[in-house]
DNA sequence: CGGCCGTACTG
DNA sequence: CAGTACG
DNA sequence: GCCG
């Protein structure tokens, strides 16, 4: 469309930024103050024409006329033409200008893809010809063969053992992702069920939010003046990534033929720095791009989410280009779980989301200190563990016996840093010493957790995960036919196994009281009894505080003999179901992005609901509860909060 | 340098 | 209240 | 640990 428009060929229309109706929003603007010249620079070509589109969408300008003074950042190579081709044709006998960077038409997709303006010095997006490329392809050359070995043996105890071959793509079985409830839709396809309607709002930009009609898949009904709230061009952005991350770069070597291959990907491009030394490409694309819930965080098809370790430590496939860092970044990311602060450990998550969604392999620090959450020391840790295989300050810690120890007492249910560290210090050196230890009072719950110990640490099967959502579920609907049950946690996002099995139980119409009473007062006895349930850790045992118990948790088996495992049930009203659902989908990352970006918009997110006007004083304490603004909707709430929405396998950060 | 989610339940 | 827990 |  834009293309045209060399009718004006003003100066002014040198570049001026197409007119496009769809830019992306602006956090994902990745281009945005950046200036594109295509070579060759028109848009016969199908393929390209797409990548220009995409590229401007993407905040791009295309410079339609090659101007030394138009301020061109990027030229972006056809991948038939050379890097001597560029000054011939344009008639620059002094060649391409320093600062302009030279990446073939692989670079903007990628960019697009992992929502960032990756290294355009990396040898795979060079194109043919570029001189210094020796320099520019540091990390393939030599340190490419130097590249890790993928025997990532590293791990500390036996236990994480759970590598899962890596298996072929397959999308998951959808329709079973909600367990034996067969009345909601799948998740993934998106909650065809909103709850609550549109009970709640008011006002203002209420989007048109689907009522009456039910696709909310279908197409955002946003109301199109809202200034802040985007549109359908966070839908499309979305699908677009969504899109891209699937379709392999198109090949369309055909020559000029009008035949579309089809649209191509996106070609964006560039990155602002040649010899970044630095990561100015990191911050400012806009202000909430920084947030993890603003970036997809796909699932692999069939994850697998931490295993015996506390927090971090995800099973990656061996085949991702920087499985060795990530491994060692993971425990060393445990370790301060467990020792140090929480505050290292949320750093440590945080870049390793970032590598894990980094196609290449990194291999020097200049390269990581590129990334989000990346710093300076971790950088230097990552270009360790990419020389050497190894990281030092890491295996001390493996073999640390006060950390071992810590690390064995915070597996016990309702155990925390204080109590495990008391236990090791009041000299107990296995659990057998904890519970003969005179000086140590366990409650009920950890004694639970110490003589389950094993079952709880172990993973779950996706399908028991089912099989027992749909026990309680045949169970309360023996009771009241008219309640819902939906199984959330890592299982909703698409896990092939988990650590525990959430809950969310639910009854249209049905007060909060209701809910409440009869799962307490019905289901949870009638489980117990037939031994389903085999205690009750937290929730609802006090009679006192059991008039406003909203969670329950604790331990079910699937039969007499089998493993016990930690159940949670979630009571929500069905006007809050969106809400709900979001918390108790996770992943806790992802929560607390989504939670952080609503209270530096001013608002409050929580498992009831988005709400306005949160007032907070110093900090961000909160000192008004603020007017809820949407709670029974999981799109409704991301729409209000400006995320392009994520389908529950995509919120794995 | 300070902030790093917002809540529910227990004793 | 601190501690632990939930995502 | 990282970020503003």
């Amino acid at each position: 469309m834009a293309s045209k428009g060399t009718c004006a060929k003003t100066k002014a229309s040198k570049r001026r930024r197409s007119s496009l109706p769809n830019l992306v929003p602006d956090a994902q603007r990745i281009f945005a103050n950046l200036n594109f010249y295509f070579f060759p620079n028109n848009d016969i070509h199908a393929g390209r024409k797409a990548r220009i589109r995409v590229s401007e969408r993407y905040g791009a300008t295309w410079v339609r006329d090659w101007d030394a003074t138009a301020g061109i950042t990027h030229i972006i190579v056809d991948h038939r033409l050379t890097y001597q081709d560029i000054p011939v044709y344009l008639k620059l006998p002094e060649g391409i200008p320093p600062e302009v960077i030279v990446v073939n038409e692989e670079y903007p997709s990628d960019c697009i893809r992992s929502q960032m303006i990756l290294d355009a010095a990396q040898s795979h997006y060079q194109v043919p010809g570029t001189p210094n490329a020796a320099k520019a392809t540091s990390n393939t050359g030599p340190v490419a063969s130097t590249r890790i070995p993928s025997q990532v043996d590293v791990e500390p105890k036996t236990k994480q053992n759970n590598q899962v071959a890596r298996r072929s793509r397959s999308p998951l079985p959808e329709h079973d992702l909600k367990g034996s409830t067969a009345t909601h839709g799948d998740p993934s396809e998106s909650d065809r069920v909103e709850y609550g309607k549109s009970s709640s709002h008011d006002t203002g930009c209420e989007t048109g939010q689907a009522d009456g009609e039910t696709d909310e898949t279908k197409l955002p009904q946003t109301a199109p003046a809202a200034p802040d709230k985007y549109g359908y061009e966070l839908i499309e952005a979305i699908q677009e990534v969504a899109a891209l991350r699937d379709i392999p770069l198109e090949l369309d070597d055909v020559e000029e033929s009008d035949s579309p291959p089809q649209d191509e990907p996106p070609s964006d491009s560039d990155s602002e720095d040649h010899r970044p030394a630095h990561k100015k490409s990191k911050s400012n694309h806009s202000k909430f791009s920084n947030f993890q819930c603003m970036h997809s965080h796909p699932a692999p098809a069939n994850y697998s989410t931490a295993t015996a370790t506390p927090s971090s430590s995800t099973i990656i496939p061996p085949s991702h280009p920087n499985a060795q860092i990530i491994t060692l970044l993971s425990l060393q990311c445990d370790y301060y779980t467990r020792i140090q602060d929480p505050w290292r450990s949320l750093a440590y998550r945080k870049a390793l989301t970032t590598l894990k969604n980094q196609p290449h392999p990194i291999t020097t620090a200049a390269q990581a200190r590129q990334l989000r959450h990346i710093g300076d020391r971790l950088a230097r840790k990552i270009e360790e563990i990419a020389t050497t295989s190894r990281l030092c300050r890491f295996e001390s810690t493996l073999t640390d016996p006060r950390d071992r120890l810590l690390q064995l007492f915070l597996g016990v249910y309702d155990v925390g840093l204080a109590q495990a560290s008391k236990w090791v210090d009041f000299g107990c050196r296995s659990l057998a010493d904890v519970q003969t230890c005179p000086q140590i009072a366990l409650t009920d719950n950890q004694r639970v957790g110490i003589a389950h110990y094993d079952d709880f640490q172990a993973r779950i099967p996706r399908d028991e995960v089912r099989q027992l959502g749909a026990i309680v579920t045949n169970a309360l609907r023996a009771i009241d036919p008219a309640f819902e049950v939906t199984i959330g946690g890592s299982y909703r996002r698409g896990a092939r196994d988990s650590g525990d099995v959430d809950l969310l139980i639910t009854k249209p119409g049905a007060s909060t009281r209701y809910i409440r009473s009869t799962v307490l007062e019905q289901l949870v006895p009638e489980l117990t009894a037939r031994a389903f349930l085999r205690a009750r850790l937290a929730g609802g045992k006090d009679s006192v505080h059991a008039v406003e118990t909203t969670k329950c948790h604790g331990a079910c088996s699937l039969t007499p003999t089998a493993p016990w495992r930690r159940i949670d049930l979630l009571l929500v009203p069905e006007e809050e179901m969106g809400a709900a659902l979001i918390y108790f989908t996770g992943n806790d990352i992802f929560n607390r992005s989504l939670r952080l970006l609503a209270s530096r918009k001013g608002m409050r997110l929580n498992q009831r609901g988005l709400f306005e006007d949160a007032m907070r004083g110093r900090g961000r304490m909160k000192v008004t509860e603020g007017r809820l603004v949407e709670g029974g909707s999981e799109r409704g709430i991301f729409e209000r909060l400006g995320v392009p929405w994520r389908e529950p396998t995509e919120r794995v950060c």
